[in-house]
DNA sequence: CATCCGACTGACAACGTTGTCTACCGGGGT
DNA sequence: ACCCCGGTAGACAACGTTGTCAGTCGGATG
């Protein structure tokens, strides 16, 4: 800018105006100034702009994983928020690791973003005290804050989807629902196993930790696994899969599991899944969907709101679920000869 | 900072030693800042140190859109890389419009990021002359940059994938193949388009500007060019579809275009799809597999090369693309008789 | 003719760091 | 007694902007 200022004959401030478009410069000097930018290939240096003048324009996006088809759909909303309001938005995966999650979010408070959207990993958030106090805002999606930590929250109603999905099942006659689910610690998968719960709970059936699988959607675990339960004596006629990532495997799984000519790609079996996936329609997989990008939106609308300025008290918005019939959730179960045939 | 060093008692750059571990300072005198800074609450301000240090530690990547599962895994392939090297993403999609890539990129530049990812989405780089001269390195990945811009490039050999895709639909005795590709604005749909008729011609095959159909991969759009192509006089027996959207569109279409009773997903037709997709696999769809992660990691490490001082000569990497067998490509067409029966 | 006004321009400090250079202090070698 | 040295600490400038305030100048006003 010096340069600049040097090479038009002016003042550094004159220069500081232009390119601001600042009013108050003669148009002949402007016309100077910019021949002089242009000759010199100048680029303000927004690292300066924003030390002078405490505001980043931009926000911090933490999610699990950016190849994941619902957080990259959520980070394609809150990248069009942000673009809508000339944000900057700077991304990263935690992995599902609490320590990762922390660090990229102190490290985006380091760069001054002026906001924060997080899908948490972790649960402890105290480490955000010293940034709130310092006006970053912040609002969590998916998942909540842990406890203590104050924030807006925006999350699905994952225990009515479920419930929704089991009940869906119940409803077509199985009694014996199996529920595949991620590992326990993660707030999405324990809260979709209560609408299970509860599902079972309102049908009169009872519930069976035999049925339940919790844990990573590892193909090999998932495919001991349903190994398993199907061989039972008592095999599930119905599946309730906890999230995309599991339905997937799942579907892979019972794919080679089950003899090429049985039915459908769930091999007899029916199933419901949680969330929606690209091709669910062609492979006519039954699923309670969320809408990652609704989602996103919502957290962004949250959060610029904050940046205006809004101080109402924080809140804690849920986002419906929509069932999705599609076939695999309407199938009955097999005549009551059959159940152990397999 | 300033107020630290007042609680602490210390001088300013005595904090600064503290908060960047650097050596010639007392283990006492060290803790009492770190008391201070815990009290406090203090954290650096990067906005500032960058605006010293010259360095940024951040890169910006520029991808087409973050939700399209090619891009996001690329992305991922390029968080993971800036991670390990210790630094910080930018992300933006361009949405295919060469001004909003432009946009982006000298945001980013004026954020003066160390260096650039981009896959490009116009063909005018000239803009990223005084980038250039101001030392920010810049790597294009997936497409070339446009004529007159120097830059290390990361391609998929996407002619070569293309004609071996058209060559297997051709060995399996299909002689009517037809082409769905996205614009032909799009370099690698130019050039899918181009290993097309390459493997025509190397079969003695006409080329059929009837069989071709070339645009965005919009749903009313390519059911509408399907519908045309299967009630022609001589329909073809095959399809080549130019990506993953186009393939997973034209299955959709098929799905509901042919008899359920027809069988497999493609209602007989034989089709080949470049890129990969989930469930490919379970639908039984052959498709010219690109690897959207090693890609992304090439880049990065060709970046980060370059960031490490390295400035041999500009190099132009293809990686080679691999043909994935799974039944839909391998399907012969009709006997002859029937070839109009549709 | 003195005065004032508006349009334009510039000088200067400040944002929060870090690099450089200098200062202090106590101990060991000459 | 002198010097030097390593270990520690601080003063100060600089990075490239922008906000504040003060200045200049030509012309309109009283």
């Amino acid at each position: 800018m010096n340069d600049v200022a040097a090479a038009a004959g002016v003042a550094l401030k004159t220069v500081s105006r232009v390119v601001n478009n600042e009013p108050g410069v003669n148009a002949a000097t402007a016309e100077r100034v910019l021949a002089a930018i242009e000759r010199l290939g100048y680029r303000r240096n927004d690292s300066a702009r924003i030390l002078r003048r405490g505001r980043t324009a931009s926000i911090g996006l933490v999610i699990e994983d950016v190849a994941d088809a619902f957080y990259s759909s959520l980070s394609r909303a809150v990248e069009d928020a942000a673009l809508h309001h000339g944000y900057l938005l700077f991304t990263g995966s935690s992995r599902e690791d609490s320590a990762r999650e922390r660090d990229l979010v102190l490290a985006f408070c380091a760069r001054r973003v002026d906001g924060l959207i997080i899908v948490p990993a972790g649960t402890d958030h105290g480490y955000l005290k010293p940034e709130f106090d310092a006006g970053i805002k912040a609002v969590f999606a998916d998942r909540p804050p842990g406890a203590g930590c104050e924030a807006d929250t925006v999350l699905c109603d994952n225990a009515g989807g479920a419930r929704a999905g089991t009940a869906h099942l119940i409803a077509h006659g199985h009694r014996r629902v199996a529920f595949l689910g991620d590992s326990p610690g993660i707030f999405t998968a324990a809260e979709r196993l209560r609408g299970y719960r509860e599902a079972l709970a309102a049908a009169g059936l009872p519930y069976d930790e035999g049925l339940v699988v919790m844990g990573p959607p590892d193909p090999a675990r998932l495919r001991a696994h349903l190994t398993r339960l199907l061989a039972a004596s008592e095999p599930p006629t119905a599946l309730f899969t906890g999230n995309g990532r599991i339905t997937v495997e799942t579907l892979r799984v019972l794919a080679t599991l089950t003899d090429a000519a049985d039915a459908g790609p769930t091999g007899g079996l029916a199933l419901v899944g949680f969330d929606d996936f690209e091709l669910a329609d062609l492979l006519g997989v039954t699923v309670v969907a969320q809408d990652p990008a609704r989602l996103g939106r919502t957290a962004a609308d949250l959060l610029f709101m904050r940046l205006a300025g809004n101080d109402e008290p924080t809140s804690r918005i849920e986002l419906a679920t929509r069932l999705v019939p599609r076939g695999s959730g309407e199938r009955p179960p097999p005549p009551r000869g059959n159940r152990t045939a397999r």
